[in-house]
RNA sequence: GGCGACGUCGCCAAGUGGUAAGGCAGAGGCCUGCAAAGCCUUUACCCCCAGUUCGAAUCUGGGCGUCGCCUCCA
């Protein structure tokens, strides 16, 4: 398997520090508000990742903190007149359901920042005891960044460079422009704890470092997030580790593409975002993820609306392929004999796809080409059911939907498979239209079938066309097909 | 200004040396009583220029354009 490794700049092999298992952190969100579809990209990417690592046989140890104590909370809380930690509260509930809803799987652990408070005071005060760090007369802790040799090994940034950019805000007791805080003195009005440098709160960068050595270890094998944590947070978070503990912080660290809207990135800040939650009230959550992986996961994405719809036209067709399939498979005609070189040929188109899906998830999780590998399967599965005239194959066809839906389930796709059970109100339906006298839902469908095979027999036109529209009217379709003619829900 | 990425069919997008996957949309046709589902056909000199090479979308140089990071941001 290979991953890109973002640090490295280059695809490297994979292989775990301990063979078998994987130990991963991904950069959860700060709680102040619904999160948008841009932060869902990352966060289904390396879901993805997860999911893929999982089926490759590694036991994946996932970590994904929330940060609810931060500026941005605090300020809307004072804009609500609420508590901070009560708008944290909700916005963290919020936030875990919906990333349920785009069933993306929950991490093993779920940090939350304002539970840790002791491990980071002890790693600063490590950082503080070994040179690295300094306390200012105001109570704010400072990371020294030219005490770290390594500093920019990360993002690939030369420490000098940084420097035009750098600047001491006002208030701020920095001894160099580029050092950042560890440890904020309180204000009047935050949360606060206390601290060997009077009570205030720890800075972002410290937040994920001290969870990562606590439930992880360092160094761990993957670090994730999206590209703009980069720099400078996770160049911040890896000198603390790496300068309070030794080592490396991460083997590897793996950063998303960002999100766009008519080609500029997606941010709260610029005010050009859909949440999460808007898009998922509107669309299904397999719409969005098919989108999402059909751009590979380090490309920017350029997300529309038309482009959600055509994604949802897409699942549409795998899920009718995958129904055909197996209704082909369900419905062979007596004394048909399936073609069994046919049939080999789907054998082979499904094993070629399944092969093809794993090579390029294999190749830093390309999702996009996996998906392409099914799609062409789905086109040979319709190929094969429009020449197997009728005499499917069982095993092949029952075999091919089910790799169908098992590459999806990786993805964590769920297709919208219709119900082949058929709903009561059939009954009733019969009795008004047939003069049905059971109560059986499979006998009441196959009155009204035969009812409508007389009327076509008869060409009837009239009456086989209103006994369609009485189930339209069910949600459900009646269609003939080379094996007959079949009732489905719509 | 510094660093980085990208520019492939109407839209999206994979592909990093051997004459261009896939999805959506459009057009025409087939099947069908009509539908539905599906099948077939159909549109790419890969931003421009120059170079390396037997051969480049893929490598090098230049140009034009777009985006990201450098400040909170997934």
């Amino acid at each position: 398997m290979k991953i890109y490794d973002s640090s490295a700049r280059a695809k490297v092999d994979f292989e775990p520090l301990e063979p078998g298992k994987v130990r991963m952190y991904v950069c959860g969100p700060t709680v102040y508000d619904q999160i948008h579809i841009g932060n869902a990209r990352t966060f289904l990417a390396f879901d993805v990742i997860r999911r893929w690592l999982v089926a490759s046989g590694y036991e994946v140890t996932f970590v994904q903190n929330l940060t609810d104590v931060d500026d941005k909370i605090i300020r809307r809380a004072q804009e609500q007149g609420r508590t901070a930690e009560e708008v944290a509260g909700e916005c963290s509930e919020a936030f875990i359901e919906q990333m349920r809803r785009f069933n993306v799987i929950d991490p093993d652990i779920r940090p939350r920042a304002t539970k840790e408070i002791g491990p980071m005071i002890g790693m600063i005060k490590g950082l503080v005891e070994g040179g690295h760090a300094y306390a200012a007369d105001n109570g704010d802790v400072y990371f020294s960044v030219r005490s770290d040799a390594r500093y920019g090994h990360v993002s690939g940034r030369d420490v000098d460079s940084l420097l035009a950019g750098a600047r001491i805000e006002a208030g701020e007791l920095k001894r160099d422009p580029l050092d950042f805080a560890l440890w904020k003195a309180a204000k009047p009005g935050e949360p606060t704890w206390d601290s060997p440098w009077g009570p205030g709160r720890p800075g972002w960068h410290s937040e994920c470092a001290a969870m990562v050595h606590r439930y992880l270890g360092t160094p761990i094998d993957i670090h994730g997030g999206g590209s703009d944590l980069a720099f400078p947070h996770h160049e911040n978070e890896a000198a603390q580790a790496e300068c309070c503990w030794g080592g490396d912080f991460a083997n590897h660290w793996m950063h998303t593409g960002m999100l766009l809207i008519e080609g500029e990135k997606m941010s709260k800040s610029l005010g050009n975002f859909f949440t999460l939650k808007e898009v998922l009230d509107k669309h299904s959550a397999a719409a969005l993820r098919l989108l999402m992986l059909q751009t590979h996961y380090r490309s920017p994405l350029d997300f529309s609306f038309e482009r959600l719809q055509g994604a949802e036209s897409s699942l549409s067709r795998i899920a009718t392929a995958v129904e055909n399939l197996r209704w082909a498979a369900g419905h062979v005609p007596q004394g048909a004999e399936p073609g069994a070189q046919l049939a080999a040929g789907l054998v082979a188109a499904t094993e070629r796809a399944s092969a093809a899906f794993e090579e390029a998830m294999n190749d830093d999780f390309n999702t996009a080409e996996a998906l392409a590998a099914y799609f062409a399967l789905v086109s040979e599965a319709n190929q094969y059911l429009e020449r197997c005239e009728g005499a499917a194959d069982p095993e092949a066809a029952t075999a091919c939907a089910a790799s169908i839906l098992g590459a999806f389930a990786i993805l964590g796709i769920e297709l919208p498979v219709r119900q082949s059970d058929l709903p009561l109100a059939l009954v009733g339906v019969a009795q008004g239209l047939v003069g049905y006298g059971g109560d059986d839902v499979d006998e009441a469908a196959q009155a009204i079938l035969d009812a409508r095979a007389q009327a076509r027999a008869a060409k009837d036109w009239g009456r086989a066309d209103a006994i369609r529209d009485e189930l339209t009217a069910l949600g459900l379709l009646i269609e003939d097909t080379a094996q007959g003619t079949r009732i489905r829900r719509a």
